[in-house]
DNA sequence: GTCGGCTCTAAGGTCCATCTCAGATTCGGT
DNA sequence: ACCGAATCTGAGATGGACCTTAGAGCCGAC
């Protein structure tokens, strides 16, 4: 994916922050800290990060506490979840408040890093989720959008590229991105299909003229916006 | 962004610029060589580069001094600093005046490849982020200017173009750097393209007879200024 | 085997971003 | 104040990027 994946470390030990930060940066990450429990839900609040990583033990608002309250809000954030050693009871605790996995301190820069990546891949693959975007929903589950109250059926290539679209909103998407991604193959010799497929979405979603939401940036790709 | 990344390469050892130009003008980018602290200073002036790899050791104005006065003159430019093995203070230092990651030296070229690729996945990609200047507004992502509430469509030359300005505000940039970047073509014959892009500009950003932005440096060039 | 839906190719048409040019205007130097 | 050069301005030509449509190939369902 080509935007940034944004990912806030909640811990009261300065050196574990700083350590995953830089590591996490260097890697291209947009990385935010926190001190402490209420830090962090402030953070996560002012800057919708993908993924937290979260230690249970800090002072005041604990790491269990925080994940509580994040699920709550509705928040389908990842979160990964710092235990110290052999506190088992804490890892199970975490799992259950809705810690998505965990991972015992001591631990390696790499085996941190792996575990982000599983939990990215995981959580970033759509399920359940209904898309929205100005008046039009996309039901990824359904593999269909809504728009003006009637139900539009997609194929398999226009889902995949709506999806891409409604992911993301008002960013221009360049010609070599969405072939990239939707199509997966490098075109050596020009093709139209993209071309075709733009055509295919508009006529569907615009079916009784209304306004139109996938605009060509000429010399650059398409936008989704009104 | 379309344009080719430039990389200015400032080391006193004629046998690093080489390998390092070679490699890196083979990976696609634009490459300025420059042999000691003054040359590289003047060269970043006069090709706006967007990462620097500099040697910290040099006879004259070293690796800390360029660093200390490209940060002062407000750029933003990604710096890469190369450091003799075991120098660990000049590492701290480095750091310090404003230098963004460091390689010791002796290095591989696939790891310099990779510290660059990560640097510059940092500094150039402000996914999400707006250039700002004065009360205009430029959204990267979605390719667009706002100025007093109203959204202003520009077309790819034109975002270009102020692209170019909002990255190096305030700072005088002659017609050759502005050809270089923008159009990337060695302009023998005259051509006033360029003026003719910055009436555009003009004509969309002061649309509402706001205070000019882009003014006219007679016998230099433009300005991004107040 | 036949049918229907999905995907892609191909060819022609449209449109507008880009650039050129010529004349107007402004500026700096004297 | 004057002159030449630099810059600005408007209008127009053009080419390429994008759109549109039709249909061929492919695969699975029945």
């Amino acid at each position: 994916m080509s935007e940034p994946t944004r990912i806030l470390v909640v811990d009261d030990d300065p050196k574990i922050r700083t350590v995953v930060r830089r590591g996490l940066a260097y890697e291209g990450y947009r990385v935010v800290e926190a001190a402490s429990g209420e830090e962090g839900l402030e953070k996560a609040r002012e800057h919708l990060p993908d993924l937290v990583v979260l230690d249970v033990m800090m002072p005041g608002i604990d790491g269990l506490e925080v994940t509580r309250r994040l699920r709550s809000s509705g928040d389908e954030i990842a979160i990964l979840m710092l235990t110290a050693r052999d506190e088992v009871k804490d890892r199970v605790a975490g799992l259950e408040t809705g810690a998505d996995d965990y991972l015992v301190k001591p631990f390696s820069f790499e085996e941190l890093l792996a575990r982000i990546h599983a939990l990215l891949r995981r959580k970033t693959a759509p399920s359940g989720e209904l898309l929205r975007f100005a008046d039009l929903e996309l039901d990824v589950d359904a593999r269909e959008a809504r728009r003006g109250g009637r139900t539009i059926e997609l194929t398999t290539t226009e889902f995949n590229l709506l999806l891409l679209f409604m992911r993301h909103p008002r960013k221009v998407l360049t010609r070599d991105v969405i072939m990239e991604h939707v199509w997966a193959y490098d075109f050596e010799g020009e093709s139209n299909v993209l071309e075709v497929y733009v055509r295919y979405l508009r006529s569907k979603l615009e079916g009784d003229g209304e306004p139109r939401l996938i605009h060509t940036v000429r010399g650059a790709g398409y936008v989704l916006k009104e």
